[in-house]
DNA sequence: AGCACGCCGACT
DNA sequence: GTCGGCGTGCTC
């Protein structure tokens, strides 16, 4: 009998790959392993075992596989039937899936790895330059990669001069596939049971009275112990007898130590588990809601305002069932995952929180992936972002996805662009499990699918301690502007609500969302403003680094001094980001301690950390930022925040901008205030009068609620209709140009000249010299899904089979918002 | 996605 | 006239 397996590669290709088996790795072999496998001409992967069978292939001989990776499954059953989902669901392969699924550290790739062939000698003469290159480097270490070799020569296409030094017999090369997770190992110490009687012991300790340093080795040994009562590593017997290793290493020679290893977790929690605060009378009414709505609902809505307490409801949640075992999963935007809310809730489940992060190493990850698969103790509580969806769950009964309303939770590139949340309640209901979407200020679609009966809702509109609600207010800068009393761009009641808090020892958060200092330079004779050379947009001006820079592929120039169409030096910036904000702020608070937050400071693993902490522990008076200070915060002694313009997000073209605008303000203000005394927002606008900005000060969600929700009824946009995105890329304009209207004519041939809409160019029509175009598709909610797929896949494939438009590619984006 | 095969411009 | 650029097609 021949046994065949269907595998899954990490690669966007619509099938499985079928390789043959012997009858001993049929045996052992099950789906969700992994093996390594030959593919294409050289190459060598992972591949997921999907399937295990004895259909041969009718059109292929299949290869064999090379081996066996694991043991036992990594991936469960109930992954693949998620990955399943979010393939068809988002329209993309369970290749990428896959890919965005599993720790890279589990994805292996064979890499070429080239060797000097000792037996031949060669002459210089007898080489090419770049043969020489290689070569000579060859000499001086024992092997070289392929990616090495492109930097020695400086280009991508490296294969033919290897292919000719290994004709010439000078090297040989192989692949060489490697497993890059390792379990990180701890060396124990521990005394030689010879040495546990009395009488051998001192024996032992008189013979070492020439030897002071390993004399003391021992005596150190003797008092971590009594002290400790826990097995003693290496590093901590070197630390503390301040004796070198190799003092130690002639202690074990000589049989006195014997040495023992065992595998360490790297992402362990060291603190003590606090007893969890009693809820108010609001937050107990809220728990009993929840708990009363999972009765009949799956999903339920927990709509709180700003520092209502939402954090002590999901603790609440999950400690009624930590006693069952079952694993709970808590989803939050990545900006969120700060330290301040890990460990707050470290603090109530100590060890049994396991946090996945995508800053975090790959062997962190690869650990925290198997703590949950064997369903450890220590991760029964998952905290993570999007990705942490993708775990291998054995047995969830919780999730909470936190700051439902977040965009960040659908991700945009690469595929799969899946949301987090729609995912979430997919992957509840595969387990039976409850969800929590919780916010202070949900999306419009959630409020929908709770006011229908989909979920359940429970609304929280008191804050915690019975603290006021924000006081928000509008400043009209062009009012502000024609009386003159800007000063730069902070109206004088801003300005004034600053220094007032100020000197009160009170701190200042500062809105602006878009960093730099100004988007556009502009000349003062010509009107010539730099543009960037692969992007259409203008490059942005970065004082602190003297620079031009690209927000959308990283290009940059130094700062020009003259124009560079017409060489006048009068030069002229227009807009400003929060760069700029920090200089005016330092001129007119000389004294006072001003820091930013944009991802340009926040750099690095701990760099939003360390910005959060210092002004945690007030090192900072006033803070500077994008929308990267909105995320559930926790400051208690910011008592001003202030918006210094509003209208840049609500003109933004998009349909949600009007929603974005008011999630963002609420979530702003909800920074202030968050002790007794009320706190106070100001919001600077060049258009009081707009609703969104009424109702946000007002603190009108409903109001908001209905009039969008009337809006995108009229205007179909969701949770009437749904939106697919078709996203054409290509290097020429002409083509993209003529391919979109091909694309846009022959959906509506399909799906009805309604509902296509488009082709439009987006606001940024060429990212990295990449023109693009958008097709939209809006489908009504009660239309077949699958059926316009189906369609859609149709025009997809007739697509690719036009010649011409080959080049062209095309990106696919279900709920693109 | 990679990587090989195949056809056109800038250099000897 | 070649070398090396990238456009196109396949991978079990």
């Amino acid at each position: 009998m021949l046994y065949f397996i269907d595998v899954i590669l990490p690669i966007p290709v619509e099938n499985t790959f079928t390789y043959s088996i012997t009858e001993a790795e049929a045996g052992f072999l099950l789906p969700g392993m992994r093996v390594a496998v030959p593919f294409g001409k050289s190459k060598v992967y992972a591949a997921l075992v999907k399937r295990i069978h004895s259909d041969p292939p009718t059109i292929y001989e299949a290869k064999d596989i090379e081996h066996i990776l694991d043991e036992t499954p990594i991936v469960t059953q109930k992954q693949f039937e998620l990955w399943s989902w979010i393939a068809s669901y988002y329209m993309c392969t369970e290749g990428e899936v896959m890919r965005a699924a599993l720790p890279s550290a589990f994805l292996l790739e064979s890499e070429t790895i080239i060797s000097l062939e000792p037996s031949v000698q060669l002459q210089d003469e007898d080489l090419q330059d770049d043969e020489f290159l290689v070569y000579e480097a060859l000499q001086h270490q024992p092997v070289i990669k392929i990616q090495e070799v492109m930097d020695i020569l400086g280009k991508r296409n490296v294969l033919p001069t290897v292919k000719k030094l290994l004709e010439k017999g000078a090297v040989s090369v192989h692949e060489e596939v490697y497993e890059q997770y390792k379990p990180k190992l701890v060396t124990f110490v521990q005394l030689h049971a010879a040495y546990n009687e009395e009488v051998t012991f001192n024996a032992l300790l008189d013979s070492l009275s020439r030897a002071p340093k390993q004399r003391e080795l021992l005596l150190s040994f003797f008092s971590l112990k009594a002290k400790t009562h826990k097995p003693i590593t290496t590093i901590a017997l070197q630390k503390a007898a301040n004796a070198s290793s190799s003092q130690l290493k002639s202690l074990i020679e000589k049989g006195v130590f014997e040495t023992y290893q065992k595998r360490k977790d790297r992402v362990e929690f060291q603190g003590e588990v606090q007893v969890t605060k009693t809820l108010n009378t609001h937050q107990e009414t809220a728990l009993n809601q929840i708990k009363e709505s999972f009765e009949t609902h799956n999903v339920c809505l927990l709509h709180g305002v700003t520092a209502s307490g939402k954090t002590e409801i999901y603790v609440s949640l999950i400690e009624e069932l930590l006693h069952t075992g079952k694993q709970i999963l808590y989803l939050l935007p990545e900006i969120a995952l700060t330290t301040q809310l890990i460990s707050r809730l470290q603090n109530y489940f100590g060890e049994k929180v396991v946090v996945f992060h995508s800053k975090y190493s790959v062997h962190e990850r690869v650990e925290v992936w198997n703590n949950v698969l064997h369903n450890a103790l220590k991760a029964q509580i998952i905290i993570g972002a999007r990705s942490a969806m993708l775990l291998p769950f054995y047995d969830l009964a919780f999730i909470i996805v936190d700051e439902e309303h977040e965009s960040s939770f659908k991700q945009y590139d690469p595929a799969p662009r899946y949301h987090a949340r729609d995912t979430a309640i997919v992957l509840g209901h595969m387990f039976n499990a409850k969800v929590v979407l919780g916010s202070a200020t949900p999306s419009i679609e959630t409020v929908y699918n709770a006011k229908q009966g989909k979920y359940g809702h429970v609304y929280l509109g008191h804050r915690h301690g019975d603290i006021l609600m924000p006081e928000i207010n509008l400043v009209d800068i062009k009012e502000k502007q024609r009386k003159r009393e800007m000063t730069g761009h902070f109206s004088d009641v801003l300005l004034r609500a600053i220094t007032d808090a100020l000197a009160l020892g009170e701190q200042v958060i500062l809105f602006q969302n878009r960093r730099g200092f100004s988007p556009v330079l502009e000349c003062k004779t010509c009107g010539h403003a730099p543009q960037c050379p692969n992007c259409d947009v203008s490059l942005t001006y970065h004082k602190y680094r003297n620079q031009l820079r690209c927000h959308y592929c990283g290009h940059h120039i130094a700062m020009q001094l003259k124009c560079m169409a017409c060489g006048s030096a009068e030069l002229t910036t227009k807009g400003f980001g929060t760069e700029q904000i920090e200089a005016e702020l330092k001129e007119l608070y000389p004294e006072q301690a001003i820091a930013r937050m944009d991802s340009d400071t926040t750099r690095g693993k701990y760099g939003f950390e360390k910005i959060i902490t210092a002004f945690e522990q007030e090192e900072i008076d006033i803070l500077v930022g994008t929308q990267m200070l909105t995320k559930g915060l926790d400051f208690r002694n910011v008592t001003l925040v202030g918006i210094l313009n509003a209208d840049s997000m609500l003109n933004f073209p998009d349909f949600r901008a009007h929603e974005r605008s008011y999630q963002l303000i609420a979530q702003v203000s909800g920074r202030a205030g968050r002790t007794e005394k009320q706190g106070k927002v100001l919001v600077q606008t060049y258009n009081p009068y707009h609703q969104i900005l009424q109702q946000v000060s007002a603190n009108k969600f409903e109001a908001m609620y209905e009039e969008q929700l009337d809006e995108r009824h009229n205007f179909k946009y969701p949770p009437f209709y749904r939106l697919i995105r078709v996203t054409l890329k290509h290097r020429d304009y002409q083509k993209i140009e003529e391919a979109s209207i091909w694309v846009a004519k022959a959906l509506r041939q399909v799906l009805g000249t309604d509902a296509v809409l488009g082709p439009e160019t987006p606001p940024v029509a060429r990212i990295r010299n990449q023109y693009r175009r958008n097709v939209l598709i809006k489908i009504h909610r009660k239309q077949n899904l699958s059926q316009t797929k189906r369609l859609m896949n149709r025009v997809q494939t007739s697509f690719k089979a036009i010649p011409q438009y080959r080049s062209v590619r095309l990106i696919v984006d279900v709920d693109c918002y």
